[in-house]
DNA sequence: CTGAAAGCGCTTACAG
DNA sequence: CTGAAAGCGCTTACAG
């Protein structure tokens, strides 16, 4: 038995059978560990294929259980800057937990209305199942998956309780937020809001009407402000926000929490002395502000690590919560300290 | 011939074989147009593909044809905010161009100084070649790529020459948006740059020291800062370059020049009657700021597009070229219009 | 032009 | 406890 590096040969199960004087299938039974085995020549095996480097063929071993060893990550192709670290955390945390249970991460990325990349992919066996990253009030790639019947899991909130779903608690979080601001004696807050097409800023904006439900106060609909996606929008959102004499806005996330500072400072309205402002998202993009700005945190690479590790027990028939929520942390920084 | 759709059983081309009383071999033929197959029968094994739906199994033809139509994109899991849309972008480039070719994404996170993530997709046998997205100086991928001397192409700039590579020609346009704050009086433009270990860093300085030769004017080091990652090493770079009344500022990126604007803005400073601003890069994150900001513009998705084809076309052992460069735009902004 | 057969590198009943 | 054989769904010399 003895240590052979040849250049770059890769070495088959048929390679140390042969070696070992021992039959295919007790090499592999001796890696899988299924089957019955003795002790002996299973540590045999294994010295073997150490020393050797001997690396199993997934793809072969894939074909022959009829799976791939594969999972697909949707991500959509049209996101925003803001939206970016979310993707990006997540989708480390996605990898790890992928590579520890010695899965592959496919990527697809699907433009709003067309899921034909991911469709692709499906239709031509090369993943187990599928992780979604966002979903839109209609999501085409929803459909497509359901119809496929291939097990999926939604990073986000969906109002389908069919479907397996973990999620930042964004709702919980953005009622806290909001408290925090209605308990210093504000009842005005305003809203400025994304896209309506966005589950989770309907989320958000719930966890917003939550806290003035739960406080009491009466929810004025002249202060809130949806589908802001642009600065002009943004722009007259804040003007009037403003002539109704709000305490303060709060912003679904930190793109448009900027672009709310920017216009303030040019109008010369103090943050937080005049209008408090917050945010329900916090990235980078708002470390270096003036002033600093409250919002909620979030682990959005725990998020993907749990969210693949769900998909992983599913496909493996293990059972699942059909739904997680991961908490949050609420930052209080100084645009909401009024003195 | 009847078309039936039987639920979600897979057919195979065993299925359609039989369907059509003719061999697999046949069957394959006429998918693959490799062998001789009359026009004939060709037709209607397609016809019969097309209304049964069969869909060849990537997987098993991968296994025969010692292929796996994957490739691997390695992103690394440590980059920061300004970094994303270029990841972004360029990802969606490479996911397109390689559906295209029929070929899927792997993705692969590494984390600075591991690369094992990198290695176990490469030893399990899963990709067919591999797109490094960015280059550090002493590059722990390259040097396992090379080791494992599989294909791979680098989205980015190698010293290297026998690194296959496709980038952005960072350097040409750092040298033009240099050149024109120069063109315009100024001598004095100082430089506040990224880490060193980033390769792209390097070259976008090497555009900055072409422009002052070929403009016959001495460089002065004391205006050059590099490894400015943080804001309080861009601070001190700022203070010192406004002691030293340079009469303008390029920055390596977004994240640098918004911090860059922000201190200046502290200071009273006006951008750009007393100093210009300048960004080596484009983002989105610059969009709203006041002044706008001269700066360079490229197409990462094109980028990524074009990475991908010389991976795949290299893979299927066609020439390519050893090196491509894209090109950019200057875009001028108010941030160096000095009137 | 077409097909039977071997093979890609594994797994897994089945038999012993 | 171990192995021969069939099979996963394809491709591809080889022969006709």
């Amino acid at each position: 038995m003895e240590t052979v590096h040849s250049g770059n040969k890769k070495i088959t199960i048929l390679d140390v059978a042969e070696a070992l004087n021992v039959s295919k299938t007790t090499v592999s039974r001796a890696i899988s560990g299924k089957g019955r085995i003795s002790e002996d020549t299973r540590q045999k095996v294994l010295a073997y294929i150490e020393a050797n480097d001997y690396k199993p063929n997934v793809i072969a071993k894939g074909l022959a259980q009829k799976k791939t060893y594969n999972i697909a990550l949707v991500i959509p192709g049209d996101c925003n800057l803001v939206d970016m670290p979310f993707f990006q955390n997540s989708m480390q945390g996605i990898c790890e937990e992928a590579s520890a249970n010695d899965y592959d991460v496919m990527l697809v990325t699907t433009t709003g209305s067309s899921s034909a990349n991911l469709e692709r992919m499906i239709v031509n066996n090369k993943v187990d199942g599928v992780i979604l990253s966002r979903a839109l009030v209609k999501d085409q790639n929803i459909l497509l998956l359901k119809a496929q019947s291939i097990p999926f899991v939604l990073m986000g909130t969906s109002q389908d309780a069919k479907i397996l779903q973990v999620d930042n608690d964004h709702r919980a979080g953005c009622s806290e937020l909001v408290r925090h601001m209605l308990s210093r004696g504000s009842t005005r807050i305003g809203l400025i809001g994304g896209s309506r097409n966005v589950v989770v800023n309907q989320t958000r904006r719930q966890g917003y009407e939550d806290a003035f439900r739960n406080a009491g106060i009466r929810l004025e609909n002249t202060l809130i402000f949806e589908d802001c996606d642009r600065t002009d929008k943004i722009r007259t959102a804040v003007e009037r926000l403003v002539r109704e004499n709000v305490q303060g806005i709060v912003c679904m996330d930190d793109v448009v929490c900027s672009i709310v500072l920017q216009i303030l400072a040019e109008r010369e309205i103090l943050v937080p002395q005049q209008i408090q402002v917050a945010s329900f998202y916090d990235s980078t993009l708002l470390k270096n502000s003036r002033p600093a700005v409250t919002s909620l945190l979030f682990d959005d690479k725990a998020l993907g690590a749990l969210t693949c590790r769900v998909l992983l027990r599913y496909i493996q028939g293990e059972k699942v919560e059909a739904k997680t929520l991961l908490g949050y942390k609420l930052v209080i920084r100084e645009s909401t300290l009024v003195c």
